[in-house]
DNA sequence: CTATCAATAGCACTTTTGGGGGATAACGGA
DNA sequence: TCCGTTATCCCCCAAAAGTGCTATTGATAG
């Protein structure tokens, strides 16, 4: 028997969706709220297995209320249901654990099914949804774009990345402090930067090391 | 209609499956092989729509296999198709642009679902793989590592990162530059790093900031 | 009420960095 | 052979960064 609790602003909504899964032997509602705002002490009373979250709602909306469940209850089931499909707050909702992700015009079954396959462990996402979460995957990988750094200067900006001062490289590569510095000072100009932090942060980031 | 390419060293099975794609009205079977070594070669002669990509095979394997269609075919759909699901495999095969990945368990109904649907743009995966993809997802956003940096010290390293020097900051929160000093002077401490650069890539792989 | 913490600010002093000039030797391709 | 690139080195000099102290204020937790 699968313990319901159902988060969504529209009321209408919200008792056609009680009244859809009441329909069904094995699933029982045990509550409905419209903002996530006691969401904490509503699942701590109501001990449901599955939640079924809107993203918009008033006061807090459904992303700050799969973060506060997972962290709070991290073996209750959170399923977000939304209008929204925006990347930014898909990917908001998977990094909290959201346990899976449908658009509202998901059919009612496809819904049932859903719960049902969420309550065993499984991830139910439309395939839309899927997709977009690949792409992230993909673009997260991106290549790695080629500034034009020799393999002296690449040994040189990774020991800065390490925090090693001028000096200290110089005495690694048995060079000058002079020669660090026109390493240096070559590496700035052609990754368009004016100073080391500026190089570390662009360096990590287009992941020119890890 | 779909034209589909099928990689799938058992016979047996390519052959089970030809005959079921074959039986549907709207899907052609343009070959099947029993290796990717010349993949290239072969969806360049054959043009298909979509490719189903069994995972281990003699030879090329299907993560070389995917990885060389989506390099070179990035509009063709592919489909891993596997009994083994290792988290390994599976990411790899993700990362190199698969369209979706099916267990050899799933049915041949929801075979033929699987490429009606990858065929028009989504991302069909079994709710289990669904799962593993989003555990990747959070762990991926590892250590929420509290340095106990204050808000304040987080604008200010977030500053420095952009490269800004004392001044800049300084002039940015309309603090003296002898603020900023103390500030860095206590991030510093707090994240055991002597210096800028270091401050810098250390909150960039902590993912403080991104 | 007090102790702690966050944010602010200052000063003295040293070291490091960055920007501007150069220069030279070695290597490799056009 | 000549030119471009790489790696090496030098000087000057001003600006920036880092270290070690102290100190005041306001908010907050106990």
């Amino acid at each position: 028997m699968h313990q319901i609790l159902i988060y969504e602003d529209n009321e209408r909504l919200r008792n056609s969706l009680e009244l859809l899964l009441k329909g069904m032997p094995n699933m029982n509602v045990v509550g409905g709220f419209g903002n996530c705002d006691k969401v904490i002490e509503q699942v701590k009373n109501l001990s449901p297995t599955v939640i079924l979250m809107d993203i918009d709602m008033p006061g807090e909306g459904g992303i700050i209320g799969v973060e506060k469940v997972k962290r709070h209850f991290p073996e209750v089931f959170v399923l977000m249901f939304t209008v929204f499909d925006d990347d930014e707050r898909l990917m908001a909702c998977l990094r909290s654990g959201a346990n899976g992700y449908l658009l509202k015009k998901t059919s009612p079954l496809q819904i049932i099914d859903a719960i049902e396959n969420v309550a065993s462990g499984g991830a139910p996402m439309t395939p839309e949804i899927a997709r977009r979460v690949l792409e992230t995957f993909k673009v997260e990988r991106k290549i790695p774009s080629d500034l034009g750094l020799t393999p002296r200067e690449m040994q040189v900006l990774e020991l800065l990345i390490k925090g090693h001062t001028y000096k200290m490289i110089a005495h690694d590569f048995s060079i000058s402090v002079e020669t660090v510095r026109s390493h240096l000072k070559n590496i700035y100009e052609k990754m368009h930067v004016n100073n080391g932090n500026e190089a570390v942060a662009k360096a990590l980031r287009m992941r020119l090391f890890e």
